[in-house]
DNA sequence: AATGAATGAGGGTTCATTCAT
DNA sequence: TATGAATGAACCCTCATTCAT
């Protein structure tokens, strides 16, 4: 059949996108069928061949596309100017900030590189490299201008991440604790973590 | 044909269980088949349903005997006459000890949550809430003495676990620091989560 | 593989159902693999799927599109002018020219109830009393107005379609009588079984 | 493990005789398994083996046991003295009575001729056509004596069979019948079959 | 005579993918 | 671009049967 009235290529792809992710997120790439993701879009799997060349190329992009937009955003904040341990507030805001808006892509993120074939997962551990070195490079910083007191910055960063990512196991939208008021706890978590060295600590 | 000469049911069982384990840790519940699980265990996949009922109770019954291995394991630590700074420690010395030598059982705990069915999902929740509340108990316990200044005991005791969770992401044998090690940074890293109000905090 | 040229829905379900009706006929259901009937009709088992949710549904189907296309097709028959002994030598008639030339829906008309779950046989055997209530009711007439000297319509009825029903044991098309031939001589037992009071009962 | 206390292999074997007879009955032999029949009888799908070579003679057997039982009572039924009326009435009445009290025996003995293998199937076919000699013997007798009026004995008795065994279709205990007036109705349905001739037929 | 553990085949069904339309 | 029909492999699971115990 000839294409439906006022659909285009460009929308079914990122419905497409959008229906892989939700169900990537619940239920694991090996338990998501491409009949399912058609069906949550609205078209037949057939259709799903004419924007993605198979199941682990969508699942793929996803991946790089988060990752990407990630470090894009990141690049938007401005700490060029600010001391460690304001640049690592900054940091675990701009986290908790970007994933709690985006639990689906977080999730997926950590749960399907098991998933990737080996070209892709090469390309999204490189990624995620990448963003993984932003928190420690800040703890490095901090550690040698005694910002920070802390003798072990790579691990430091992993467990802040750890922590960080921790939340969407728990957090909900109807929850007690609003966003900001979890961005405030957590920053003081970084903080303490990372041995901040100043009087104003928050008491967590 | 029958049973093969020097078979036993338990055994079979009990290495089905860590084929299942391992299989299910490396691959995710959804990408693992019953042929493979037999496969690495030697038999046909027929024959696994002499010693389980289905697939979904055969990664049941892992989760259920990891959670209640785990609580039984720490019902083996001694805390009684702590104070929350040592029961702290403690915790997270086991923690780390207890899982770094169990990975396996860490990951599939926390990542096939969603491939249980509603009743084995409900019995493993409530286990998991059971274990999360022993660091929550522990805060609370140093919140009150002032032995820890902290505003959010659950929410920090959720961060802590997330944090020593996360070991299992970067953790290999061939690495860098030792367990030991690991525990000693993790220790001091809870220690600073909780805001321990002491002289000795190490530094991390 | 895509759709073979020259291949159209309609027609493989078509051929689906004639190869699943003459093997359950001959073998029974429960005998009968998904995959001998997309063997019998050229194409693989998968295929059916496209065409039938499952395997009891194909037999449902067939069961039904049976019992409403026989009564349909006794509605076509008009007795409406005539006395209960010609309506009864009409159905019997009817029933023997139309079994006999469909023999195997008749056989797991009769044979397959018992692989029908729930919902399908409720409702294969209201379709059933519907067909079954025709002679009852012409035996019913026939005794009211004294066509007939019977003391028990409705055991008489299902009587006659049990020795009707018979006749497809032990039919063969090469056999001695040809069909008009039993039609009349079932004729002549329905009539005496029913009792008919005329001079003119054929000598069976 | 060794003998149950208090088992018999006659005993056992008897048992699952019973058992594969229900469960043949009901849901037919295709259907059933040997855990079925086993888990019916209490013991192990294994143990069958130590009883019957395999599930064909099972089936095997209980029909030739049925068709065997059923010519040795019908042996006991002197008809000797009687003429063909009152043999007619004989063997209705006996086939009625033996039937409504084996309807179980009854059904598999004509549902499952198809699920017999080569050998079997002859020789139950045998047995069966010995069986249906029987009416069609009393029937061409009745007619070379004048005691029945009937052109075709072999189709008439094939129908008189038929309509006896419709009887387990409908046949319920706490039904409107009791087993005696049923036996009756068929009675006197058989000698307007055979075209009786006598003054004193019943009005049906 | 019975168990329980195993096999190898096969069951119904779903899968990712292809392609004529 | 989308459909719908198809493939062939794989899925979980059950089967009849075997045999060491």
């Amino acid at each position: 059949m000839a294409r439906k009235v006022g659909s285009s290529g460009a929308e079914t792809a990122q419905k497409l996108r959008e229906s892989a992710l939700t169900l990537f997120a619940k239920d694991g790439y090996a338990a998501v069928s491409m009949r399912a993701i058609a069906a949550k879009t609205g078209v037949q799997a057939g259709a799903i061949y004419n924007h993605f060349p198979n199941k682990q190329d969508l699942l793929r992009e996803l991946m790089v596309v988060h990752m990407e937009t990630l470090l894009a955003a990141w690049e938007e904040v401005d700490i060029q100017d600010l001391g460690p341990a304001a640049q690592l507030e900054s940091f675990v805001r701009f986290h908790v900030r970007y994933h709690l808006r985006r639990p689906k892509e977080l999730f997926i993120s950590y749960m399907e590189l098991r998933s990737l074939e080996d070209t892709a997962l090469s390309e999204i551990k490189c990624l995620r490299r990448e963003y993984e070195a932003i928190p420690r490079a800040i703890l490095e910083r901090g550690k040698a201008d005694w910002s920070f007191s802390l003798a072990e910055p790579a691990v430091t960063a992993m467990a802040i991440i750890a922590a960080l990512n921790g939340i969407s196991i728990w957090y909900k939208d109807s929850g007690r604790l609003t966003v900001p008021e979890i961005e405030d706890i957590y920053i003081a978590l970084a903080a303490r973590m990372a041995g901040q060295i100043k009087k104003g600590v928050a008491n967590v």
